[in-house]
DNA sequence: CACCACATC
DNA sequence: CCTCGATGTGGTG
């Protein structure tokens, strides 16, 4: 049974749809599989694969039943078509928004540190890489590809630790200079972010793409780095533009309906902020591969609005999307947790102890930012890379180590003997300790804006007045930053993890060290350990889910 | 509320 | 040490 094609694909990874390496794509794939068979990570790739191709029979199944039970496909086509007509209504392509993105950060870093590095296949990383140059990904060499499956595929592949370079440091001085074009620039993480030079450009009367030139000009002078950037209407498609020309490059779509109309057709649908690898294969299996599809398939959709969402897709078909770029607001973090990963262990003293180690390190970090929480989430990876949680929730609010270790050990009694690879603790329904009263903050906050004067659309992916029967809806966009602001007098936001740090400097210095220690495996973001902070995408921008969606609407009538 | 799946950098 | 870590959203029961 060879392993199915979709198995194959997974185990590349999830940033495969890259361009650029096309060719011999499969024989990389061929190799990933190879290096990768046997392991347990394979094995509970290949359920998770199986547990998935049984969920799209279920789906597929459920189909047919609909399709059945519908005679009239076309009369649900011209309730999608109705749909449209009104979402394009509110197609707003006045405002100039871009989305940079530093090409390689960790890696273009690394060689300004040690110029010998350049022209080098190589990666940033330990255990997974972070980062790979751009001669290492034409080897296949992704980021969040375990190292020795990097180096089947490119055996001279040299390893850098990423560390004692001050990503944060080019980070903080690529932002300062994004935000002389915007001064309301979103970071999304630590090396992308999001403008809208609407003002910027009507006020020197300059075009998009000479300002973008001019701002990718001013990165590489000050810092060396190259950007690519992408423009367009809305922040989703200047998403999927800044990949367009990668490295060291730009790209600008048009802003005229039809030009985004035939920009969407052929766009695969993966490329679609929000659609992962899941959700890709669940729309290939009815039928949708790219945004064009979404149209053709409108009537499926609409049947089956509650696995897919019908209003979210067609979003995305007609390119229409949020373009209200706002700096991160008030922290409205939701959980802070640590973890870790470490040789399978069996022993449940070993196992205690890492679960305390897990805890003082959460201690630290509450203790830091100043919360507390209510909800303590036991988290548990087995040797078979299978994930568990398990949680509880408390009538205080907790941030002392032996309250978190108290409870996580009594989750976790539960649940031995076992021999995991990780053990993780995470609170929820946190408190602010830092802004006791939310409401009299808010309060402030509010009355001291000026209620967002240029206020751009954020589009509500809810069809608004439904008229109809069941109206469709849609997972709802949110938009929401995190972070930042809010600090009292004596801090400053981490460029990292843009948590408020107490200025002095060894607190700061002190931070950021441990802020950047740990890293980003995956690319470059996070905060860190222990310091959390930022939610980049979640927050800045658009991610919405699709996933099943849909509460059933109502309210007519 | 507990738990899970998915997503992103 | 060995296929990460941190965080968010939303669905389900």
């Amino acid at each position: 049974m060879s392993q199915s094609a979709s198995l194959v694909k997974r185990l590349a990874g999830p940033s495969t749809g890259k361009a650029g390496l096309a060719q011999d794509q499969s024989e990389i794939n061929r190799i990933i599989a190879e290096a990768s068979k046997g392991s347990k990570f394979y094995d509970r790739e290949k359920q998770k694969d199986k547990e998935l191709t049984a969920k799209i029979e279920t789906l597929l199944a459920q189909r047919d039943v609909l399709l059945a039970r519908t005679p009239d496909l076309s009369r649900i086509e011209a309730k999608a078509d109705q749909i449209l007509l009104k979402l394009k209504a509110e197609r707003d392509l006045s405002q100039t928004i871009v989305h940079f993105d530093l090409d390689s950060f960790f890696a273009s870093v690394e060689v300004l540190n040690d110029p010998s590095l350049a022209g080098k296949a190589f990666a940033v990383g330990h255990s997974v890489i972070s980062t790979a140059s751009y001669e290492a990904r034409k080897f296949g060499v992704r980021s969040g590809m375990a190292t020795f499956i990097a180096k089947k595929l490119c055996p001279h592949l040299l390893m850098v630790d990423h560390g004692l370079t001050s990503y944060s440091e080019m980070s903080r001085k690529v932002m300062e200079i994004c935000k002389r074009y915007d001064p309301q620039m979103c970071p999304a993480g630590c090396d992308e972010g999001y403008l809208n030079i609407t003002a910027y450009c009507a006020e020197r009367n300059i075009s998009a793409d000479d300002a973008v030139q001019h701002l990718r000009t001013a990165v590489y002078e000050e810092t060396q780095l190259t950007v690519s950037a992408g423009i367009a209407p809305n922040l989703m498609l200047a998403k999927i533009c800044s990949d367009k020309n990668k490295p060291n490059g730009q790209y600008h779509l048009p802003f005229d309906e039809d030009a985004i109309m035939e920009f969407m057709c052929d766009l695969p649908i993966r490329k679609i902020p929000g659609i992962g690898r899941v959700s890709e294969r669940l729309l290939e299996s009815i039928g949708i591969k790219t945004c064009g599809d979404i149209y053709a398939r409108r009537a499926t959709l609409s049947l089956m609005d509650k696995q897919f969402g019908l209003v979210y897709l067609l979003h995305k078909y007609l390119g229409i999307g949020s373009n209200c770029v706002e700096p991160p607001q008030r922290e409205e973090r939701k959980s802070i947790g640590a973890e870790r990963t470490f040789a399978p262990l069996s022993d449940k003293e070993k196992i205690v102890e890492k679960l305390h180690e897990v805890c003082a390190e959460l201690e630290a970090d509450m203790a830091e930012t100043q919360w507390a929480g209510r909800t303590v989430t036991l988290k548990y990876k087995l040797d078979t890379f299978e994930v568990h949680t398990r949680a509880k929730t408390c009538d205080r609010y907790l941030s002392k180590q032996e309250d978190l270790f108290a409870i996580g050990y009594e989750l976790l009694l539960a649940e031995l003997p076992m021999t995991c690879r990780l053990i993780g603790i995470r609170l929820t329904k946190l408190k602010d300790l830092r802004e006791p009263s939310t409401g009299i903050r808010r309060f402030f906050e509010s009355a001291s804006e000026p209620l967002s004067p240029s206020k751009k659309r954020k589009i509500d992916h809810s069809v608004s007045d439904d008229d109809s029967d069941e109206g469709n809806f849609i997972a709802k966009p949110r938009s929401k930053p995190a972070s930042s602001t809010s600090g009292s007098a004596s801090t400053h936001p981490c460029p990292v993890c843009e948590k408020q740090v107490p200025i002095e400097n060894d607190a700061f210095n002190a931070h950021l060290d441990s802020c950047l220690s740990r890293d980003a495996i995956s690319q470059a973001q996070s905060a860190t350990s222990t310091t959390p902070a930022s939610p980049q995408q979640g927050s800045g921008n658009l991610l919405e889910r699709w996933a099943n969606l849909a509460p059933k609407k109502k309210t007519k009538k």
